[in-house]
DNA sequence: ACAGGCATTCGAATCGGTTCGACTACTCGG
DNA sequence: CCGAGTAGTCGAACCGATTCGAATGCCTGT
């Protein structure tokens, strides 16, 4: 059913019905409710492309995600799930791009074939192509996470940094001397992947300020590769007293590994990191963490584009959160030999 | 840019633009050369929402997944990623549309605004209104899992009558004669949700069969329901030495109820189920479990929905998995008392 | 030399909306 | 009672692609 049907059978010419559905027009109550009738009867919605052509938006948001070849994090689908929500709340569809390079063909699309109003991206590399691109090709966006080179750009990210250094600074006030930290994966270490760098540089930062020793281990970004990670700390590293962790997807290995290696928490190891609530109180015991406000970013996220949308000019905006450390039971005093 | 911009500078007409790039026409070797180096200079890409204005059809799938406020199981989420791939694989994008029920907005939208070619519907119940809608508006849509009218329309699912049937004699095999079944959450039974109601007659049925004691107790879907559900079986029918679970959520919670009770597994207690790899194997000990093919599914939902799209009256098609139950540790013969 | 066929190209119509300018018929103030 | 202003409506242009019919020029067979 298009425009011209509705018009004819309530005897109306194409742009009254326009009118009476946009009111961008002054239109007789009576005309109104004659053309309601019909489109209640055969039940009409305008095109979307057609409508998208004329006006030169399609009120849809693009959403790159990683390749669906890769598992997603707990973390990533809780982004999203909160974008995609927020975006419906405001009446925007979302179109999926799984891609993690510039040269991906749905990436292209997305970019250029003014199939988006925007686009949110995520799992951004310090050095992202695709931001380059989108740069160029002037396509409003934001990213969850940022670049090396963060000024230019609107931006949503954890303040891994802050986190990383509270969490060591938690665990120093509370006697611990070595600390051992749970990265991310070196593969996405040596693709430069912005978190994993920046809790490793703070790390070390805080750990220096402290005057304590730093252990700086990456993990895969899975269980077994936890296990595995404990295991090997605990052999070469007997010292150690405390963990700070930014890997939730390391964490049921992690616990796997206490668990035979027969560890007493927080009695004789403290565990402080970064991940989100639904991890952290599934932990055994609860994990003292600082919860990704996942849900509050996604919709951050949404909102700031749609900002950039309305003023494409105007300056970027960024927002950096550094959510609080959530006290639970994993982290207690340092024992005392 | 448009292809008027580049008829103009090439020095042609925008129709004979338009056949070189599509080739349905011959247009001289000199001509499209020309072209495509105007193309190359500029970087073109035709509009997406006029070539779906003309051509009627928009190049993209409509994926209608649980409200977002839901946390998406691991299995929803494999069958998410795996329909995104199979659809850039075909060159098709991929539009969410986060929507429980019929009257939501991005559903309408997607329905009945020609967004989309053809919809894969996701989590749906024996009776679901959004399938009628879609046969009502006679968009082409290919269901993962199935109502409880299953002939006249396009799904995929998992044989879960057939897989906890299989389970059931698996363990009667091995001498067990008192088998609990851990099913999905009370919500869902209630909702009319289909393999719950499937896993659950299904098993009746099969501990009928080999004249054995069936306990049937369902669960919520997360980790702390399935370590109290554990707890009480033990409590209330101790007698009970095996376990059918349908139920991959709760998995993680039964692990640690077992471990807390110092119960071995397999010598005390078998169990074999339907799971996600990925959950079967993360399992302590390997959990015997038929693995859910989430990404094969995915990708012959996609496929089925291009036939439907391609030749939407010819026959449904339906595709009922039944992957093998892969062997791992978790059963054994029961305990001779 | 001429009809027929083919390759190549162009112009115009079309998809289904939105929006601008123009026209009509009132109403109201002076 | 007349001019101005306004509410209500219509027709036509436009967004950017595809596609059909027709026109042109060249080659071929007879």
């Amino acid at each position: 059913m298009n425009i011209g049907e509705i018009a004819r059978r309530a005897g109306v010419s194409r742009s009254t019905v326009s009118y009476a559905l946009s009111g961008r027009r002054s239109v007789s109550t009576e005309t109104k409710q004659r053309i309601q009738a019909v489109i209640d009867e055969i039940g009409y919605r305008p095109n979307a492309a057609a409508r998208a052509l004329k006006e030169g938006r399609t009120r849809t948001l693009g959403l790159v995600i990683p390749p669906a070849s890769l598992r997603l994090t707990d973390m990533q689908l809780g982004f999203v799930a909160s974008v995609v929500e927020a975006a419906a709340h405001a009446d925007l569809d979302v179109l999926l791009s799984p891609s993690g390079g510039d040269h991906d063909r749905s990436f292209e699309r997305l970019v250029s074939g003014r199939r988006v109003d925007g686009v949110i991206l995520m799992e951004i590399r310090l050095e992202d192509e695709r931001v380059t691109t989108l740069q160029q090709r002037g396509l409003p966006f934001v990213t969850i996470g940022h670049t090396a080179h963060p000024h230019g750009t609107c931006w949503v990210d954890v303040d891994y940094a802050a986190l990383v250094a509270r969490c060591v600074h938690h665990l120093a006030d509370l006697g611990h001397r070595n600390i051992a930290l749970l990265n991310r994966s070196p593969e996405l270490l040596a693709a430069g992947y912005g978190p994993a760098h920046r809790a490793q540089a703070s790390f070390a930062e805080a750990v220096r300020q402290r005057g304590l020793t730093g252990i700086e281990q990456p993990c895969a970004d899975d269980p077994a590769a936890g296990e595995e990670w404990f295991e090997q700390l605990r052999e070469r590293h007997p010292e150690v007293t405390a963990i700070t962790t930014v890997n939730e997807a390391a964490l049921p290995g992690l616990q796997r590994g206490i668990e035979r290696l027969n560890v007493a928490v927080p009695r004789d190891l403290s565990i402080a990191g970064v991940a989100a609530r639904h991890w952290a109180e599934g932990f055994r015991p609860q994990l003292t963490a600082a919860d990704v406000p996942t849900l509050e970013m996604g919709s951050h996220a949404v909102e700031l584009l749609l900002e950039r949308i309305a003023a494409p000019s105007s300056p970027p905006r960024h927002l950096l959160l550094a959510p609080p450390i959530a006290l639970r039971d994993s982290t207690g005093p340092a024992r005392t030999s």
